[in-house]
DNA sequence: AAAATAACTTGATCTTTGTCAAGCCTATTT
DNA sequence: AAATAGGCTTGACAAAGATCAAGTTATTTT
């Protein structure tokens, strides 16, 4: 089970906490491997999201498709990120969301319910869940601000700074989506910042 | 202590818990009720958060003022919410944000260390954290989603539907900001929107 | 290697939004 | 009642960003 080895990791980094040997079985049983390939759809929009899942290698999409069939990204995820429409797997609601993989992804997937019997009481793993839910508080917080506040250049400019591999891992197109602009904008305003 | 009753009522209705005589003592005990004229600030930016208060009464506003000494509101504040820079208030850093009260305010606060120690140790409030958590960012990736994909006009037909209270009690040059938009510019959207 | 697809760039033009300035209400405050 | 401040609106103009169309360069796929 090597794939379990960077959920183990990720765990224990972000609670500050050690997984017990019948602790790390736990996961072993209740979460399950699973391949994406690349252009699948992990969610549909109008499906519920049962499964939440660890991205263990790749990267996914997240997005909505508007009445002129533009694409809009909310979110790009990679390695050690939660795949999931939080909205629609905590409720179990319709989700407004698409989840396709940019790669061929390897996951490990879960349904909330084993994750509330059989997860969240291991100690370490809430732990984790509460320092990753401030941390994800403080980052949509700053780009909510950032959104409200900054020109297209100086959220590029943000991006640049903050996850500067996601320029070299996703082509602009979905950089600029996920700027909220399209991709013509971005274009030119990368070809002005080269001054 | 009358002011206690709005929180015991909100902390029980958010967790579905019930909070024992003994418990509410606790919170008695903990948070300190405090008034916050109109015009004063809550947090100034540069400074610690170390305080988060919940709002029996009145209304903030939490922004950042840009270069030009424009404000962009990041956030719109009523009764039952909490006011607190989260980043600040959970890492200890100095704030980025100013948060200042629109209208006289009642709040109740408390550190971040007492809540550690007393509060969250009180199954209620924690399970009521939890909930807070879910809404948070439910709401929060609405509004990011909006931001990104929408238009200032179907930005704030978003905000009427969704909040049509704040246009009763904010003025609108606030609402502007808040939607990332000029006063200007939402003085004419609402003029077309007449049609 | 050829074909097909996806990504990037550039130009011309249109739309949305911001800026600056002025005027008008409507509450406070004095 | 006069004065002041805050908020709303309108006009003229500027800037940022979107749209449409075309052409180019890379990457995949066959």
């Amino acid at each position: 089970m090597d794939n379990f080895q960077a959920l183990f990791d990720y765990v224990q980094k972000l609670s500050g906490q050690t997984l017990s040997a019948e602790e790390k079985q736990v996961f072993i049983e209740h979460f399950k491997p699973k391949k994406i390939r690349k252009r699948q759809y992990f969610l549909q929009e109008g499906d519920v999201c049962k499964y939440t899942g660890f991205i263990v290698k790749g990267a996914a999409k997240t997005f909505t498709v508007d009445e002129k069939g533009h694409e809009h990204i909310l979110k790009l995820s990679i390695e050690n990120w939660w795949l999931a429409d939080f909205e629609s797997f905590y409720k179990l609601t319709p989700s407004r969301f698409n989840i396709e993989a940019l790669e061929d992804m390897e996951i490990l997937q879960i349904t909330h319910n084993l994750v509330e019997e059989f997860i969240k009481p291991i100690p370490a793993f809430s732990a984790m869940q509460n320092v990753l839910s401030q941390n994800n508080t403080i980052a949509t917080q700053k780009r909510m601000q950032s959104s409200i506040s900054l020109t297209g250049e100086e959220r590029f400019q943000e991006l640049v700074n903050d996850y500067p591999h996601f320029l070299q891992r996703f082509p602009q197109n979905l950089i600029a989506s996920y700027l909220g602009l399209t991709p013509e904008t971005l274009s030119r305003i990368r070809k002005n910042a080269l001054k």
